[in-house]
DNA sequence: TGTATTTTCATTGTCGACATAAAATATCTC
DNA sequence: GAGATATTTTATGTCGACAATGAAAATACA
């Protein structure tokens, strides 16, 4: 089920220094969460992490409930802590919401944003448009989420970046389950939207950032969907 | 500043069973943190909590990490764990996304109500007359966010339901610092715009449930912000 | 042989103690 | 006496150990 295999055995990796154990064990199991490195609906064992992390499992627990908080882990009392699945009956809310904040946090930024974000936002661009040529999917996965977070960032209003940023990290798991089915076309019409998107945000013009950002969000959508009919195997894979 | 005399001795209460006890604490911090019992910006003493729930540091713990998952309290790395202060810069912003909300969740609730959730509801809606008629604000305030959680659970959609739940409850404090400012008025109009309200759910009709939920909201904003300016003295009050 | 009951076993939730970090206090130098 | 440095203090972050829990294995029973 895996895209990669997974990291095996991660020895404790030098001493840490105090408080920062369990900030390093989030990071990295978020990471491994969102890239599917860890199968979602598989349990995870706490003395496991608590030998790889060369830490006790006090610390290892706080993380797993920090975990939980964002809804990356799913905790079964007395018995286990799974991944949290993917819920593809919530499939449709999810998609609602997502558009939702595309479009919210692109307005918002064609409002707020300074000449300083503009400008990092553009370099993503770019980082974008070189995972492209390289047809580099992760990174273009990864690039794709930090280039609409910075956006939503520059959009200033801290409760649609939260949810903004959840809806797109749930997303990067979705766009991995599916990332067999991208072609070369694809990547380069969200690449044209993007441009497009940043033109109106550095313009400021509101309707115009609504509109493409509505856009992109029905592209994104509809290709996800596609992409989940033409590969219904999968669907029975996922432990739901 | 406490509205209330803070809950100082609440002994050991009783044994509890395994894994009830984070929830126990977590629980009954959010509801003193959301009713002022506790003042914003406040340091937390985990000892002190431990000796009052009759259980050890490491479950307080567990808990103060859900507690910062929410973004009730704060946590300063080394040093304390403080009640979330109020943060009045980002009013402009909460207020915003509270409006959206209110009307997202209003205009999903005319679509996907059940009968059992309607009438589940116009139960509330009593539960808040009564509350008005005995004046009882503390139960005004309770009500009336119970009241829109459950329209916006009855619109199904997970993901604008958790963030709206989560402004309601952080509007509470507010609600609650200025709830010396309420009159009598208020509280019928508020009264009468949820009669509307759940009028337009009843009869699905979508774009009347968004217009008086816009309505609403910006009815209390504008209650919370005049309420705020006729009372400045508060704000020098918080620790920010 | 299939079902109900007991026992074992693995893993969690909790505890008390210790080490460590940062602030508060005391001490020293000029 | 003022500033810098050392020391004490207080509360955190972490640890290893223990007990409770629920599932699986083993046993008893019809």
């Amino acid at each position: 089920m895996s895209l990669e295999e997974p990291v095996s055995t991660q020895l404790p990796e030098g001493k840490r220094k105090r408080g920062q154990g369990v900030g390093a064990v989030f990071e990295t199991l978020k990471h491994e969460i969102l890239n599917l490195t860890l199968e979602p609906g598989s349990p995870i064992d706490e003395v496991k992490l608590a030998e790889r992390f060369g830490i006790s499992r006090t610390p290892i627990r706080e993380a797993m409930v920090k975990l939980a908080g964002e809804g990356l882990v799913v905790t079964l009392p007395n018995r286990f802590t799974i991944v949290a699945p993917i819920d593809f009956a919530n499939l449709p809310q999810f998609f609602d919401a997502l558009s939702l904040m595309y479009r919210v946090t692109t307005r918002l930024a064609a409002v707020n944003r300074t000449e300083e974000e503009l400008a990092a936002i553009w370099d993503l661009q770019h980082s974008y448009t070189q995972a492209v040529d390289a047809k580099d999917v992760p990174a273009m996965i990864e690039v794709n989420r930090n280039f609409h977070a910075a956006i939503a960032q520059a959009g200033k209003n801290r409760y649609y970046t939260d949810l903004f940023i959840r809806l797109l990290d749930e997303g990067r798991r979705l766009l991995r389950l599916y990332y067999s089915s991208y072609n070369d076309e694809l990547p380069k019409i969200y690449l044209q939207e993007h441009e497009v998107m940043l033109a109106a945000i550095e313009a400021q013009d509101i309707e115009a950032a609504d509109r493409i950002a509505q856009a992109h969000a029905e592209q994104i959508v509809l290709q996800i969907q596609s992409a989940m009919t033409a590969d219904r195997r999968l669907n029975s894979d996922i432990s739901l």
